[in-house]
DNA sequence: ATAATGTTCAACTTTTTGGTTGAATAAAAT
DNA sequence: ATTTTATTCAACCAAAAAGTTGAACATTAT
């Protein structure tokens, strides 16, 4: 593998996998423990602990300490740049690729 | 893991890894072989037929026999929704956060 | 002071991932 | 017909991911 752990190869990790989103979802609604995320997804505390650690290193959670619960709160992370890559690509075949079509049918006609 | 192979899951762990970002990069400007593709990552011609495979089932790109070659094209797949995902989720921070919080404001003042 | 609660840590297991190598296959060039 | 080229297949390997269990720790309640 290439991976010197790009943020961006991060986000993606932290966003692939379905109890992790689900807990992203969650979290929507507002702040929660540990406790709360993991009651609805039948695992463990120490798993939920876990992928929590992973949303945490990607930013996209902010875990307070509370007492002896440990609150959890969604951060932006770096959402935006995972944003802007999905939007450059999707760009190929909207705009951007209608753009390239006109201009490629301009040249065309130019030809001929 | 909870795991149904769920199209968003597949559609971010193909996106996860910097050698097939890399490679769907590379495809932007125009259909490539695997060899093409291999060539500049320095992986062995095994590994691309691997890692095209991934994007090929998550649809983000489409192989086409041409000769003794495969010539890999880019596909939409499922970017759509992944986008959505993304933008729904960013949205907490943007536009929908500050609506949120003016609806709250004005609550708070009709209480008042 | 003791017990209960919420979370983390450590050790371990299983599955998945990303890679390799060498043989097999198919088409193209000689 | 033979050799070269492009790719895939199969078997394998090491590291990472996702989970478990049980002990450890800190905080709160009794």
């Amino acid at each position: 593998m290439v991976e010197y752990t790009e943020a961006l190869t991060q986000t993606f990790k932290a966003l692939a996998d379905p109890t992790r989103r689900a807990m992203l979802e969650s979290l929507r609604t507002g702040p929660k423990t540990i406790g709360a995320l993991a009651e609805p997804l039948a695992i463990s505390f120490a798993a939920t602990s876990k992928h929590i650690g992973i949303l945490e290193d990607a930013a996209l959670i902010r875990r307070e300490k509370r007492g002896r619960e440990r609150v959890c709160h969604l951060q932006r992370g770096q959402l935006e740049d995972a944003q802007a890559w999905l939007d450059r690509h999707a760009a190929f075949w909207t705009g951007a690729l209608d753009a390239l079509e006109t201009a490629l049918k301009e040249e065309d006609e130019r030809d001929e």
